[in-house]
RNA sequence: GGGGGCGUAGCUCAGUUGGUUAGAGCGCCGGCCUGUCACGCCGGAGGCCGCGGGUUCGAGUCCCGUCGCUCCCGCCA
């Protein structure tokens, strides 16, 4: 582990790290330096573990060496700052610590010097007795970060970041920064805006993503961009969300999708066995509607089976009315084979309420016997009924089969849902597995529902694939990409409209008119008509790849100072009320009072 | 905006059916200890039971509200 680390310039503090206090240094004198990670006080003898970056060190202080300094031994505490020079020793065979690189040798400390003299940290750097409720850790981030968990997954963060940029500058790409205080870009979510004080009434917006500036870059004649960008969306957080994130942002010109994956591809074969995940080239791809139909998601986790089925056609004009009803409202029956599970009746009817709750109408179970089914509508079902989905499903005596009749959509999703729950829930999941997969074919469009039109079902500079039809948007795809590790979307990107003239279409039939469309992107429609190559990108959650790497469920374990849910940092206590003054100066009033006390 | 979980010592937690003085482990403080390494032994301190209100003779425990953390839905690629 420290063998990756530089040699010190000896100063007055130090010349050896800790870590590298190894059988090759006996006999020879170091000085090194760091904090009190344990104090062991046998009263006439001393030992410290020392900690730095690299690791630990046991020091013994022993009064014969040391004299009147030897006190100090004794007024130690965790976490104090200390440097210490002595000899290195091999310790003798029945005092190895096997557990510690460094173990085989200590160092009999000939001077001392407290640096810093630190306070009872508010809970032990690394405990025995419990995990740390993570608001505590986060007040404290500093001390959290002293731990070996939060150092290596900020160490494997640097090192997954340092290997995109690596395998990017060996292809040409140049890493190029845009501007924070920018104007709102149209990726759907809310912005954070930033009020002008040159120009009262006007505000900045903080970028959700480069997107407008990569493709000016490309206008530009750069051809081929990357950045480390820092993006911003004002939404409710999750563990794999927060308000300010990082992603890889790549954009390239002169090429169409194959181009772009192809790059693509092996760049993640470069960078994951950096978090020691091989990546097989070429990777699986998935078109769309083919994830939606088998898996019910448009990320969805391939390390598990547990795949969907179409029983629309078994049940039309079924004598079980839900089924046949929906059917003839345009509702496709999807099922799933759970196999064979050990299943109470209360864990079914649980289902059925987790299938209400993300917004079916019902949901169907049922246990396959040899002579039918066991479920409440078994009654309502024919034979054949049975029969045939039963060898759809390919299910066979003492399987659960979760059906659900809905929207085409709807009833993917929901049953989707289900079998991410049951993948985890029944331990179907292999830790060890890693499962990447690129979903194609988007929809350009899709239909929202509760505002009556056609909205970008990415954003609206991603290019149709084939000539784009206005009389029939629905059914036009899109040159659009995503990557999907393990379930987690962790990057996505398209070949961009270059073509002012397909632009606008796109524009129109997403309900931006002429005068908005020039009033928001007018500055991209002009740039578009100068000679605009023709390009296309991709954007990586950083947070999320590093996060998957290093095996955490939440991104804020790979981030140094993350935000709480509610978006706090109970460190500094962001977000605060500012002075009145500063409100004056930017010409704002706050309505209601507001802040938190 | 909605739903679930949590909130008791510095940390992690226990606390029975509402009943006497709220406990444990770790940490902390003091003492002893020259081969420990999650050192050991002896002693000790430490509590607004998140906050506010209510029910009750009596509330950590029940009820209402509120705040904080967390997971999820909505939202968000």
């Amino acid at each position: 582990m420290s063998e990756g680390f530089p040699a010190l310039r000896p100063n007055g503090y130090r010349d050896t790290w800790c870590g590298q206090v190894l059988p090759d240094r006996v006999d020879s004198e170091v000085r090194v330096a760091g904090w009190v990670h344990r104090r062991r006080d046998h009263g006439g003898l001393v030992f410290i573990d020392l900690r730095d970056r690299t690791g630990l060190v046991q020091l013994v202080l022993n009064p014969d060496e040391l004299g009147e300094a030897f006190k100090l031994g004794h007024e130690l505490r965790s976490e104090d700052v200390l440097s210490a020079s002595g000899s290195v020793v091999k310790r003798s065979p029945e005092t190895v610590n096997q557990d510690l690189p460094t173990g085989e040798v200590e160092i009999r400390v000939t001077d001392a010097e407290l640096l810093s003299d630190a306070d009872t940290p508010p809970f032990e750097i690394e405990s025995f007795s419990g995990e740390v409720s993570e608001e505590t850790r986060l007040r404290y981030r500093y001390l959290d970060l002293r731990r070996d968990r939060m150092r290596e997954a900020i160490e494997l963060r640097h090192r997954v970041a340092a290997s995109m940029r690596e395998f990017l500058s060996g292809e040409g790409f140049l890493e190029i920064e845009t501007p924070v205080l920018t104007r709102s870009t149209p990726e759907g979510a809310r912005d954070f805006l930033v009020p002008s004080r040159l120009q009262r009434g006007n505000f900045y917006a903080l970028p959700q993503s480069p997107q407008l500036f990569k493709q000016l870059l490309m206008i530009g004649g750069f051809e081929r961009y990357f950045q480390i960008a820092r993006c911003f969306r004002d939404e409710d957080l999750r563990a794999d969300r927060q308000p300010d994130f990082t992603q890889l942002d790549i954009e390239m010109s002169f090429v169409d999708t194959d181009d772009v994956i192809d790059l693509n591809e092996r760049l993640l074969a470069h960078v994951l066995p950096v978090c020691g995940v091989d990546v097989e080239l070429p990777m699986k791809r998935l078109a769309y509607d083919e994830a939606i139909d088998r898996y019910g998601s448009d990320k969805p986790d391939l390390r598990f089976g547990l795949e969907l089925r179409n029983l629309t056609e078994v049940f039309r004009g079924s004598e079980f009315n839900a089924f046949r009803a929906a059917i003839e409202g345009g509702a496709l029956v999807r099922g799933l084979n759970a196999g064979k599970r050990e299943m109470s009746r209360g864990d079914l009817d649980g289902l059925v309420g987790e299938a209400t709750e993300l917004g079916a109408k019902g949901l169907v179970w049922a246990v396959v016997e040899a002579d039918g089914w066991g479920s409440p509508v078994a009654k309502f079902l024919s034979a054949d009924e049975i029969k045939a989905a039963n060898e759809a499903l390919g299910a066979s005596e003492g399987d659960v089969v979760l059906l659900v009749a809905d929207q085409p959509l709807l009833s993917a999703e929901v049953l989707g849902e289900l079998r991410r729950r049951l993948g985890e829930r029944l331990g179907l999941i292999d830790p060890e597995a890693n499962e990447l997969v690129w979903i194609v074919d988007w929809p350009l469009l899709s239909w929202a529902h509760d505002e009556e039109r056609w909205d970008p079902h990415n954003h609206p500079f991603t290019s149709p694939d084939g000539p784009f039809d206005p009389a029939d948007p629905g059914a036009t795809r899109a040159k659009a990409y995503d990557v999907v590790w393990n379930g987690w979307e962790i990057g996505g990107g398209s070949i961009r409209i270059s073509d002012p003239k397909v632009q606008r279409e796109v524009f129109e039939v997403i309900g931006i008119d002429e005068q908005q469309a020039e009033e928001r992107f007018g500055f991209l429609l002009d740039a578009l008509r100068y000679g605009a190559p023709p390009h296309g990108g991709i954007a990586y959650g950083l947070d999320r790849i590093v996060a998957l790497g290093y095996g955490s469920d939440s991104i804020r374990d790979v981030i140094a100072f993350p935000k709480t849910a509610s978006g706090g940092d109970p460190m500094t206590g962001a977000p605060a009320p500012v002075d009145e003054r500063q409100l004056r100066d930017l010409g704002i009033s706050i309505r209601g009072g507001g802040g938190k006390g």
